[in-house]
DNA sequence: AAAAAAC
């Protein structure tokens, strides 16, 4: 402590204690008066204290200085004197001071036993990260403002005129924050990204990719040569230079982890974990490509099949794999017109027999085009019922097609009632029975009247019944429930005041954290228009700030199962009192491993309810069939059942695609889909994958950024903020964004990998063309895939033509809406 | 088989 600035007579010298003195409460123990101590202090003045208390340790001297006596500053302190009741301290209510509290209580359980300067150090970048990554969440309501403005009073003036500013894109803010809080992090990553070629960019550049210098390449790398040799061999036209150039950059970034310094690229890539910036800077760098190209000489297709990740575990591994994989590489590679794929036994199995099935036919037609459409679903009814696997089918049908029998006891309790869109013209939400304030800030969204799965849902809800909701991708399924639920809740409380504490009223489960942001995004409002309050409980992030909100009472839960039975156990939270829960995507939260969590949450929902009532049950999905069996039968009772009336997915405006090309051209071909105005979201099947293709467009010198599970919350939720800003146009996700996740303006969607499922398709799908919008979807496929893909179309009811394409293909032009029609024709 | 979901 700087002796030099300690208080000078008079004043008693504990209240000048530098806080780091004192170690723990302990060395409190023969104190006069525990007033003295860090948490006392910030009792008598929360403003001060706040959460940006670890910028305390500037000591005593901060505390003394003039300025930070005025209740304003940042640093003030308080006196005695203002210890009373001064005009900021009106803002603290028991509530917030015993949220606070929590908060406090679990980061000081934290620090004990650490030393104290040290302590306040570490404290502050820890508590920053935290509280950045909370801002991603919840950019555009400023939701839970109520805990983050009064808590943290010096954050608050630093976020809000930000804020206000831009309140659609705040999110971005944030990333750009981080960026700017962190240099070094940048400095890494660019030195990093100097040791990477762009090769990738000639290729953009060209759109056709025929600018390459062919020679040069061929000549540094033997490797490479021979499998250009095998390529040569077979098609000709494979020499040519665009094929080379794109597969090029993403092979090197593989090829030289692996060969030169494996290491390294192992560190690299979990350092980088794709940063955002990357490529932006890394094209802003000058490219060398040929010297780039002499350091990394080896070609390693490998990598490419190897899904990335298993590449690069060990050296030993490493080699091995490469030894065993090289030849049957080749092997592949060659036969790709006829030869059975003997070296992938995987494929092999499943594909085989439906080979065979339609030997003789046409590559793409017979499969799809010999039977009509009953032929087809007759079928695969068999199919089914011999696999007993969920089909939408076997839920319900339109009333004009009778839906077949199955035996099946859920199927035929489900039994929907279809809404005609016809039937809910002229109907508003106040004719459901939605309040007025709810009303204007759904007109304020942009829902000025119900769509017919709100027109349907709402009412049944309302009058407390337990509903099953299916509805398009798109097609305001959030309201639907969203806006009856606060309405519920409202009336339930009516006349009630809002108690210090009160357990949550309502829970809405999602199955991925974007969604429950997504959804919180829309209900905070509404539920705020109406003095109600929600939180968001989900994984990933730190709980204090959850278990904070939850301490001062809150009346809409909304989260993942985990995070949420996980406070449940704790004692954090109760949904006993619950009158309400609400499961979106709930056939997908019905799935292996999803559904066990999901049981035991709702089990507890409304236990302790008055005798007599319990809670009511809401499910929705776009995709709800007999899946969700498991709860409907444990949980729903008398539900209503809605759809709307010849609302399949193909009846929307989506225009899909099948392109069925060579495994090889894969990548050309994603590349030049994605390079494109407009926003493009591309499915992958693995994290890995999705990592490595964000990359590849990234190298290619097409800003991409990734979502998918490897990566932390923080990353998740700024990287799809990125799309949803605009600041970038390409994201390249998992699965994990094929539920729920909406974005204005997605016009086309690229499924880099098929999806196994027909519901996936249709979700994935349904991340374009939403509201009425126009969208687009491409989905790749190899040969022979070709067969399950028909299959799995038809189970989605979904035509589209498969198509061959090649890199360079006008067709793919055509897709990626750099031309049109007339242009190729004229 | 993968993805998601808790620490």
């Amino acid at each position: 402590m700087p002796k030099n600035h300690k208080p000078k007579g008079g004043r008693p010298a504990r209240n000048f204690e530098p806080r780091y003195a004192k170690k723990t409460p302990f060395h409190d123990r023969h104190a006069p008066r525990p007033a003295a101590g860090r948490g006392e202090s910030s009792d008598r003045n929360p403003r001060a204290d706040s959460s940006f208390e670890s910028r305390e340790p500037r000591s005593a001297s901060y505390d003394r200085r003039p300025g930070s006596r005025s209740p304003g500053h940042r640093g003030h302190r308080a006196t005695e004197s203002d210890a009373g009741a001064g005009a900021p301290k009106r803002r603290w209510t028991a509530q917030e001071r015993a949220g606070r509290d929590e908060a406090r209580t679990i980061r000081n359980r934290a620090e004990s036993g650490r030393g104290d300067a040290p302590r306040s150090r570490d404290e502050r970048p820890r508590f920053d990260r935290d509280d950045r990554a909370r801002r991603d969440d919840r950019a555009p309501y400023g939701r839970d403002d109520r805990a983050r403005r009064d808590d943290r009073p010096r954050f608050d003036r630093d976020d809000r005129p930000r804020r206000d500013d831009r309140a659609p894109y705040g999110r971005d803010d944030r990333a750009r924050t981080g960026r700017d809080e962190r240099p070094r992090y940048d400095r890494d990553d660019r030195a990093r990204r100097d040791e990477r070629p762009r090769f990738d960019r000639d290729a953009r550049q060209g759109a056709g990719r025929d600018d390459r210098r062919p020679d040069a390449r061929r000549d540094d790398r033997p490797r490479f040569d021979r499998d250009d040799r095998a390529r040569r061999d077979d098609r000709p036209r494979y020499d040519t230079p665009r094929y080379d150039t794109p597969r090029y950059g993403r092979d090197d970034r593989a090829r030289t982890g692996r060969d030169e310094r494996p290491r390294y690229d192992r560190d690299d890539r979990a350092r980088t974990g794709r940063d955002d910036r990357r490529s932006d800077d890394r094209r802003s760098e000058g490219r060398r490509p040929e010297e780039r190209r002499d350091e990394r000489p080896r070609f390693d297709r490998d990598a490419r099949q190897g899904a990335g990740r298993d590449d690069r575990r060990s050296d030993d591994r490493r080699s091995e794999t490469r030894r065993d994989d090289r030849p049957r590489f080749e092997r592949n590679d060659r036969p790709r017109t006829d030869r059975p794929r003997t070296d992938r036994p995987r494929v092999d199995r499943d594909e085989r027999p439906r080979r065979d099935d339609r030997a003789g036919s046409d590559r793409f037609g017979a499969r799809r085009d010999d039977r009509t459409r009953e032929d087809r679903t007759r079928g695969r009814d068999d199919r089914r019922a011999a696999q007993s696997r969920p089909s939408r089918d076997d839920w319900t049908r339109t009333p004009a097609t009778k839906p077949v029998q199955a035996p099946d006891v859920v199927h035929e309790r489900l039994e929907a009632q279809a809404v005609q869109a016809a039937e809910v013209q002229g109907v508003t939400f106040a004719d459901l029975g939605i309040g007025s304030n709810i009303t204007e800030v759904l007109v304020g969204m942009g829902a000025e009247t119900p769509f017919p799965i709100q027109a349907a849902s709402i009412p049944a809800a309302l009058e407390g019944r337990d509903v099953l909701a299916r509805g398009r991708t798109g097609s305001g399924k959030t309201i639907a429930f969203g806006a009856p639920l606060v309405e519920s809740v409202l009336r339930s409380q009516a006349g009630t005041k809002r108690e210090f504490g009160r357990a949550p009223k309502a829970i809405i489960l999602a199955p991925t954290r974007e969604l429950a942001l997504q959804i919180d995004r829309t209900i905070q409002p509404i539920a705020r228009s109406v003095g109600l309050f929600t939180t968001q409980i989900y994984g990933g992030v730190p709980q204090a700030r959850q278990v904070g909100a939850l301490k001062k009472g809150v009346d809409i839960v909304i989260g993942t199962p985990g995070r949420i039975e996980d406070l449940i156990q704790q004692g954090k939270l109760d949904l006993s009192g619950a009158r309400i829960a609400v499961l979106d995507e709930a056939d997908h939260m019905c799935e292996l491993g999803f559904v066990e969590p999901v049981q035991r949450i709702l089990r507890r929902t409304g236990s302790a309810l008055p005798a007599g009532e319990r809670s009511q049950k809401l499910l929705f999905s776009a995709t709800l069939d007999r899946e969700v069996a498991a709860l409907v039968d444990e949980f729903l009772v008398d539900p209503a059942v809605f759809e709307v009336a010849g609302e399949t997915q193909d009846s929307g405006t989506i225009d899909h695609r099948v392109l069925v090309i060579d495994h090889r051209d894969k990548t050309d071909i994603l590349i030049s889909l994605v390079d494109r105005e407009g926003k493009t979201l591309v499915f992958a099947r693995t994290r890995a994958y999705a990592e490595t293709l964000a990359e590849t467009f990234d190298d290619a010198g097409i800003p991409a950024v990734s979502l998918h599970g490897d990566l932390n919350q923080g990353k998740r939720t700024r990287n799809l903020a990125r799309l949803t800003s605009g600041r970038v146009q390409v994201l390249v996700a998992t699965d994990v964004a094929a539920r729920g996740i909406h974005v204005d303006d997605i016009d086309l969607v690229v499924q880099a990998d098929p999806p196994d499922e027909y519901k996936t398709y249709m979700h994935r799908s349904g991340r374009t063309g939403r509201a009425g919008r126009e969208g687009r979807v491409v989905t790749l496929i190899t040969r022979q895939r070709s067969r399950r893909m028909g299959e799995l179309l038809d189970r989605a009811e979904i035509d589209a033509p498969f198509q061959e394409a090649r890199p360079g293909d006008d067709l793919i032009d055509e897709l990626a809406g750099r031309v049109t029609l007339a242009d190729l024709t004229s």
